[in-house]
DNA sequence: ATAAAAAGTTAGCCTGTCCTAACAATTATT
DNA sequence: AATAATTGTTAGGACAGGCTAACTTTTTAT
């Protein structure tokens, strides 16, 4: 029964290695909401278990086994998301919670199922890219919108976060994945952008929303 | 995190006492697989939170609340397993145990949408009733096909249990819910049953099989 | 270089959920 | 009615997962 709290443990490990490439204490009970020293004996334990090396004083790091653990968490997080999106009919803005509930759902045949159905995507309802059977996943590493040039043309490829009041904002903006974005103006003095696609022109975009947009340079129309 | 252990609780002392009539701490241990001294001292504080009431030496009652809080968890379960059988193409013998994980995801919508997708259906794939938004639930108590008389033409309406071992035995024998049923031979001594129907004739079942078959009498061909 | 701030550690405590051992009450059997 | 079997109770303990308070180490800023 206590699987959910370790299963919270790493994958938020895992998130947090990916952003900030190093693992701290009070990083990590800052995500889930607990004491650093409820962290710190947590750390401890996970190291016991093999998942984590944990050294006083030092960052913590995922082993090769914690590593692809929380890789199968976020699979079926991911997994779950798509579902719920294609499958379903909820909005991208409504599926993270549902999810983070799901993904602790103890049934391998349920998520290979759901993706069987989904025809195996590669990537969730936010452009987030879903990890393989085996926890290998593919980082694509695309800029942001925010280190643009003025009359580029990019695509719309994933969002750095999924909060849902995020997409709300962006569905109010009509803004989908797969939008084609010409940069119209660039603000030198707060960066925000005036941008258009699709049937909306001269929309502006803060530099806090340019900076959550990952997009891939479509140049020359 | 331990609301899993509580719906638990809730949800077995529901069966047991629609089941048997009364709770017994051991019938209930039985059920959790834990000891009789973890299940006292977990009645005890049910009692506290006010879903069951708790007198010494005595049998354990469900209240209002707890009873609607534990159908609401058989609702969970029900709505599950039935969009997993409609919706994602498992056998009816494989969703018990998936929906056994999924009824402890805390998300009111996601089982709401299931239910509309499905078209509100009345019963699961193993024909038990599903209870309603508000944890009411409509009994229908169909006699066993072990009380039917020779002769007897029944339609199957439930099973007893849904134990993966019976339903794969069901689907050898190709029987399903709706079949209309002709019972050809009642053997005195067993009490088991040569019955026919659709295309099988001559099939017999052994008394504990028709003894987990409920039926409704459906004579004058 | 030192002081302040941030991060990590340890000790000690709490609650939930489980256990066994020893005992008491109830129920069933003769 | 007496005894045996079953069921329930209590005491005491374990472990997971959380906390605060007090302290130490490391990092950052002056």
């Amino acid at each position: 029964m206590p699987l959910k709290t370790k299963e919270n443990y790493l994958k938020n490990m895992y998130m947090i290695d990916e952003e900030k490439g190093v693992i701290s204490l009070s990083a990590l009970g800052k995500r889930l909401r607990v004491s650093i020293p409820t962290v710190n004996s947590m750390a401890k334990r996970l190291h016991n278990n093999g998942f984590v090396t944990y050294e006083k004083y030092k960052p913590l790091k995922l082993t090769k086994k914690g590593k692809k653990e929380a890789a199968l968490i976020i699979r079926r997080h991911r997994i779950a998301e798509m579902f719920l999106v294609k499958k379903m009919n909820f909005g991208w803005e409504e599926v993270h919670d549902i999810a983070e509930e799901m993904e602790h759902v103890e049934s391998e045949i349920l998520f290979e199922r759901m993706n069987e159905i989904l025809g195996s995507p590669a990537f969730d309802p936010h452009g987030s890219p879903i990890p393989d059977r085996n926890g290998n996943i593919v980082l694509d590493n695309y800029p942001r919108l925010s280190e643009m040039q003025e009359g580029d043309m990019v695509k719309l490829m994933a969002l750095y976060d999924d909060n849902s009041e995020f997409l709300k904002f962006l569905n109010g903006k009509k803004l989908k994945l797969g939008a084609q974005i010409s940069i119209n103006k660039i603000e030198s003095f707060d960066g925000s952008m005036t941008v258009s696609y699709k049937n909306e022109s001269e929309v502006t975009l803060s530099r806090e929303v340019c900076e959550s947009l990952f997009v891939k340079l479509a140049n020359e129309k």
